[in-house]
DNA sequence: TAAAAACCTGCATAAACCTGCATAAATATA
DNA sequence: TATATTTATGCAGGTTTATGCAGGTTTTTA
């Protein structure tokens, strides 16, 4: 198998993050794309050639940069961004990765390499839809009966469906976390599949923002213990992480 | 046993690894049909004169790889909302209805009423998204793994669970349809589960777009005869539908 | 206003490309 | 059956494309 990729793999995933971000880097695309200044360069030039997209000083824009409702909220969007890029660095080539739903996890998905292949596993239907962009992965869903709340497949379907997986890296969208009580959550039906989810991975990784570190909803999901680790926009030695630190958390 | 392949045998699997990783290098194709660099670059051009793939620089890619530009054309729109309008009025409270992928589905689950009461069956990811967004309907997904280039799920397990499934209705978004030779497609996954599709239902419906009426595809869905109605924007007197009225379909 | 970052121009090179020809197998024809 | 024709493939060679690098210029930013 080739380590390279086709310039029109370069040119379409240069589109899909424009569509994404409505802007794009020239220095994030050579990192992501693992290729030459030069290279990038002459891509965004060719793309604005064919007029489908905006060539700007550092990179480029969408042509049609509505700024309206797309990024309704700019601050917690950074912050799921930061978080999605950490996230991203634990999974490797040939891994088999549980994914719940939820933005957070979305924004993991966009920011994933096109390079990388592997298995993903969601019972999310817009998780399932935004990985079908990755050229390279492999995309299962899991379950039958879709839950409207959740945006996702909840029942004893998708339960039993993840107890015949066994998965590497389980990623786990987390509404409200407690350095005491754990992960915790609001709806039945999704507590009943987060933890289908946990008991069918070897590693669990939390992602949550910090304005819902410390705080706890009725129905729990996990306790601290069951987490390895936890991922936050926030620097490892934050003193906020620090209770989670002290339960032994490895933190990101 | 030979050894080397049919040119025949090449094209196919060609076709089929395009199918599935909606690229493929030159240089891999060498070396896993063991054949010369001429070879498969002739290969390549064949195909990509027979409009079956996009010939690149160092490979191929699939011609639905070009979702990039495509996504937001609103030509065709209007007819395609005439089809959809038509549509809904076949569904009735507590129907079971199966969905196949396209924008034509996708627009008819926009004009459903929010009033309607019934489920709603498909393989399709993006009208299982699309579904969700109504009140009152149950949404079941069917499938695992995910075919990138149909945006659906493909493969045994659907005809599997289509087996054990009896709707009232069928809507299949129609890529071509032809008096003499029925409903045909381009690829085999997608051939496949329409045609588990249409053994699982009461009614078959077709909706399409006259500019697609009278066209023809490599591969067959059904026969003429198996579809009860046919939708399209015209008017049901229009000359163009006649053939389809003389085999007996009702027309909207 | 100076340093850093992004940009450009031109050049080098390897990989992919093409054209034309040779050969062997498959097919058609006498 | 023997011979001619077509088809599929490989090879030699010359051309083009994609990409990175060197060195210099412009733009941004602190």
């Amino acid at each position: 198998m080739q380590v390279f990729m086709l310039k029109q793999e370069r040119h379409a995933f240069i589109i899909q993050q424009l569509n994404v971000h409505n802007r794009v880097y020239s220095t994030d695309l050579q990192t992501r794309l693992d290729v030459s200044e030069d290279t990038i360069r002459r891509d965004l030039q060719e793309l604005a050639e064919d007029g489908l997209l905006i060539k700007v000083h550092g990179g480029a824009v969408s042509k049609s940069f509505h700024f309206t409702l797309s990024n309704n909220n700019v601050y917690a969007s950074k912050a799921k961004q930061d978080i999605a890029r950490k996230a991203c660095h634990l999974i490797a080539n040939d891994m088999v990765v549980l994914l719940t739903g939820g933005t957070t996890i979305r924004e993991m998905v966009n920011e994933l390499s096109p390079m990388l292949k592997a298995t993903f596993i969601t019972p999310s239907i817009p998780i399932a839809l935004e990985l079908m962009n990755h050229p390279r992965v492999d995309v299962i869903f899991i379950g039958n009966q879709l839950n409207k709340n959740a945006q996702m497949a909840t029942g004893a379907e998708v339960v039993k469906m993840l107890s015949t997986i066994r998965a590497d890296l389980c990623f786990l969208g987390t509404n409200a976390i407690e350095a005491g009580v754990g992960i915790t959550e609001s709806s039945w039906e999704v507590v009943e599949v987060k933890r289908a989810m946990i008991k069918a991975t070897d590693k669990l990784v939390s992602m949550v923002i910090a304005e819902k570190l410390n705080t706890i909803q009725p129905m729990q999901v996990c306790g601290i213990g069951e987490i390895d680790t936890l991922i936050t926009e926030l620097a490892p030695d934050d003193e906020l992480l620090a209770p989670y630190h002290n339960k032994g958390l490895s933190l990101l």
